[in-house]
Formats: structure tokens, C-alpha cells, sequence
DNA sequence: GCTGAAAGGTATCCTCG
DNA sequence: CGAGGATACCTTTCAGC
């Protein structure tokens, strides 16, 4: 799909707010409100747009140790990465996991309480999953930028 | 602030979609409708719902090239951290930048193109920000998980 | 903190340039 | 592709429990 500078500029405005109502994006678009309607509409049946979330502070609900683990497999053939992505994707304190190439198989982004929590979360559920030969975890000590929006 | 399960349950709706209308999460809850706006509007004033955002599909919007890149300072001082910092916020493709601890200063994710984007990316924006000894890039091959939501 | 009803604003659709 | 109007639905407020 192409965008046009009106779609580039309305995606960075719903990425910021997806409240904004029709109104007000038609205004600041210099558009009507049933052509910005049309396109949204566009953008979400093509799949661009693929949801509206709320955002949560981790601050206030006791989400705010964020540490980043590298993890390694034993062995890497399908069956082996199939069953190890299916039990990660269960765990809620993962907010990310990525397969890539290098040292390690997988970074992972867990958010819990504190190190206490961690370590529970370290012991009782992800070295728990079979297959795993090692594990580093990097702790965050700030958080210097995190944001959703892609700009086109 | 504290949750009950009816606000843990509500924000467990609203971070999966938060276009659902007042309407619907009441019968989900089994509130009335004034019930469950006004937990909403509270949950929203104490900044506990930070913001309602649009996500897109990174594969849809050429920004389908993710790499992981660990960084490392040449020195640890305020001034050169508060430096560092301000630059990398500015960076449209950088969309996640934590401080952290180990043998890298800070951990980037970047989105792009591709890998030709992603030296351009390099040579041009990040290696020109002063400062940084040296730089570990990490690509994913693949997306394991990515949410935005917390489980309470 | 909850409910139900009332008022005003929006989303959505349709017809027409 | 975009505009404007009609309608149903939603958000938001208010009185009362």
C-alpha cells in the first residue's frame, strides 16, 4: 500500500492518540470528516492500522523492573524453537521475545515487580521450559526512550 | 492505587482494544455503563492508563528490519550520559532505548527498511552521535511475541 | 461507588459533486 | 476521492440510592 502525505500525517496523529475523534483529525488534516472516516477505515481494512490498545504506566502497577535476558538452546531444529516460542508466548511477564542471529537465540523484554519477583519468574517459569543452555540477563536502570509510533 | 478485580479486568480489555465502547465493557464487567466510565476516567486521571494509541504493522509500513543494538560509552559522566540520551530520543528509527547494566551501556531497538536502510541508519545517525566506543548489532530473524499489555 | 435517564456529540452511511 | 446531511449509537453529566 502507498500513503500519501494526508495518510503519513494521520497514522503519526492516531499513533499519538487514538482518541482524537474524527472531528478533530479532519481539522488539523484540512479534510472533511467523512474523508478522514474513509481513510482510517482504509488504513484498518488493509491492515496498517492492526489496533487501538491503551497504554499502561509500569510505574503504577508494579511492572517497573524491566530486564532484558539473551537466552540460548540447546539445539536449534524446528521441533525443539516450535515448542520453546509456544511457552514463551504464554508467559504474561514477557512483553517481548525476539529470535535473532548472533551468541544467543532469543532476547527477551520481561517487566515484573522487582528482583524478588524476578527471580521467582527466573526459577519457577522460564528455566523451567526445557532446552535452554543459558541465559544472561541485563537489567534496565533507565529508560532513556519507548514508544509504539513508527514515523513514515 | 489499588485494584479490585473489576478495574484488573477492565484494563485487561482496554489494553487488547481500547475502541471497545463503555457499552460493551459494561456487560463484560456487569456494571452499568456510568459504572465502568467513571472507573475508566479514574483509572485514566491517576495515570495508571497512560494513553490511548493506534499500532501498526510493521510489515505493512517498510519498517519490517529490527535489529537489537547493544552500545557502549566512552566515559559514564552526567554530562556525556545526558548527551547521549537527548540525541538518541530524537531518532525516529530508534524505537525503544533502555540505560542498562553488563558490559553495554544501553540497548537500542531500531526499525528500518532493511539492512541497507540499517547502514545508512548507522553511518549516518547513530555512529555520529558522539561519544560511543562501540556498538553490537543483533538481528532478529524472527518475532517471537510483541505486546503492549500487562497482566495485572 | 452504583444506577438509570437525558442531552449533546460522534461514528457511520448514503447521496451527490 | 471528497463533501454534506441524516440517523443510530456513544460519551458524559446529573439526580438519586
Amino acid at each position: 500500500m502507498n500513503f500519501d502525505n494526508i495518510d503519513k500525517k494521520l497514522l503519526e496523529l492516531l499513533q499519538a492518540d487514538a482518541k482524537k475523534t474524527t472531528k478533530e483529525l479532519s481539522q488539523k488534516l484540512n479534510l472533511s470528516v467523512t474523508a478522514v472516516y474513509e481513510r482510517i477505515k482504509k488504513l484498518e481494512r488493509e491492515g496498517v492500522i492492526s489496533s487501538y490498545v491503551a497504554l499502561l504506566n509500569r510505574a503504577k502497577i508494579d511492572k517497573n523492573f524491566v530486564v532484558l535476558c539473551h537466552v540460548k538452546l540447546v539445539k536449534h531444529n524446528k521441533e525443539l524453537i516450535a515448542q520453546f516460542e509456544n511457552e514463551i508466548v504464554k508467559l504474561t511477564e514477557v512483553l517481548e521475545c525476539f529470535h535473532v542471529s548472533g551468541d544467543y537465540d532469543y532476547i527477551l523484554k520481561i517487566c515484573v515487580k522487582d528482583m524478588e519477583a524476578y527471580r521467582e519468574f527466573m526459577v519457577t517459569k522460564l528455566t523451567s521450559i526445557e532446552h535452554i543452555v543459558s541465559t544472561h540477563s541485563t537489567f534496565m536502570i533507565g529508560e532513556v526512550k519507548n514508544t509504539t509510533a513508527y514515523k513514515l
